[in-house]
DNA sequence: TATTCCAAAATTGTATACAGCATAATATTC
DNA sequence: GAATATTATGCTGTATACAATTTTGGAATA
């Protein structure tokens, strides 16, 4: 039995992906390898294939004769990961202020214009924090480097739960319009400077943009280990 | 037959990423599992395992039912690798010059010191590929940040090939000295201005030390090409 | 009660088998 | 002879089996 539209160890991938992700498994948690099979209606074969690429893309570890685990949730990888952010998108938006096109600066322009209601009027962090992903990652799409881009995506994805987690809380704060207000300038700013051209304004605030989240972050982490292990829900 | 140190995969996983790296498979060609199992001496199970992880490393590419391929070998590709070796490279420069201690800099530049004889004298280009790998990887970890440093390394495996390259192409032109005195400034330029803590200096001559290897490596990979298709040896 | 040891159970690591596509080789038609 | 259809071969995708190891649970001991 083979594949009609995409293999099992993509499917697997793409799921066991979103599970890492929003930390369906606990941190250091150990995989059961024969019990996910049966969930995901797959054999070992192709899931460990799917596992072996998530370690390597840095959502689970690995130990040998122990098997797979959930990565663990530390604040300092956290603070490493929202550097490592910095590093590609300023790279990005440095490269996009000397090449993008302005039609396509422009597009992204629009989107941001489109999307602004939606960030004064929605509730739910999950899409507050789609959005927000969607305009980086379009915003990184205009340097025209698809590596930049791709090492984005990874780490959106690795951080995304502690994303989600800080927007909750601001959320909980009864911030949120405040929030999303200064959270939409800050996008409108960057992407003025860059639609200038000019390159050092931009940088530096896409750097403040992105250094004020990291400084939520470590507080973000401890709220998202109560969360992970009182299932309040 | 289980493993006593260290895993089949492990150990199949080590050898094909050198060879990736090395592009001991050429730009595009398909991987025979069953022929490459034997050669390795482990079955098809682990050495998918293996070959999962180094797709999503970047060193190969994969398709369904097709199976797993050499990732190619284009100028577009390596120059966005460059770039994103700007990025990380920059990013932990700038960490470095917030937070490294003077006596972790200081070994640094002690090391710095130690190997310069050796760069005037080697005339090999695998060895000076070595120092200068060990080099930036060195001075990378300054910033403490090993989600950086990781990735400076993956950078590092997958543009091996072509800084290869074009380091023999520059000894076959007879600029080995010059360049090398060249490459040695650089990096005591970059490591003086992080003494300094002059974080401006350093990350603008880390960039443009990067920029003019960058600005070399497209002719250098038109050269590899040749290379790789000419067994010349 | 805490600790150590040992056997049983569970789990991982790897080889192998086989079904189903993809590709190459061959035959057929114009 | 070129192009297309057809068969044959090879290779990939996945399931399963089993050996080796880790973990668990409980008995024995201090």
């Amino acid at each position: 039995m083979k594949s009609k539209a995409g293999s099992s160890v993509d499917r697997v991938y793409d799921r066991l992906r979103q599970m890492a992700a929003d930390f369906e498994f606990k941190p250091d948690e150990r995989i059961n390898e024969s019990t996910l099979s049966d969930t995901l209606g797959a054999s070992r074969t192709p899931l460990r294939e799917a596992l072996n690429r998530l370690v390597a893309e840095g959502f689970l570890t690995f130990r040998n004769g122990r098997g797979f685990f959930c990565r663990s949730l530390s604040p300092e990888r956290i603070v490493e990961l929202y550097e490592a952010r910095q590093a590609i998108e300023c790279e990005a938006l440095r490269r996009s202020a000397q090449r993008a096109s302005g039609e396509d600066i422009q597009a992204v322009m629009d989107y941001l214009d489109r999307t602004e209601p939606h960030y004064e009027t929605c509730d739910s962090a999950v899409e507050l924090l789609e959005m927000d992903e969607d305009f980086h990652i379009r915003l990184a799409r205009l340097c025209g480097n698809s590596e930049l881009v791709g090492m984005l995506r990874n780490i959106n994805d690795r951080i995304r739960y502690v994303r989600l987690v800080d927007l909750k809380m601001i959320a909980a704060e009864r911030q949120i319009a405040k929030n999303q207000g200064a959270q939409l300038s800050a996008h409108r700013v960057i992407l003025n400077a860059l639609s200038a051209r000019d390159e050092a304004t931009a940088v530096l605030a896409m750097r403040n943009h992105i250094e004020r989240r990291r400084e939520e972050a470590t507080e973000a982490v401890r709220i998202a280990y109560s969360q992970l292990y009182v299932p309040a829900e």
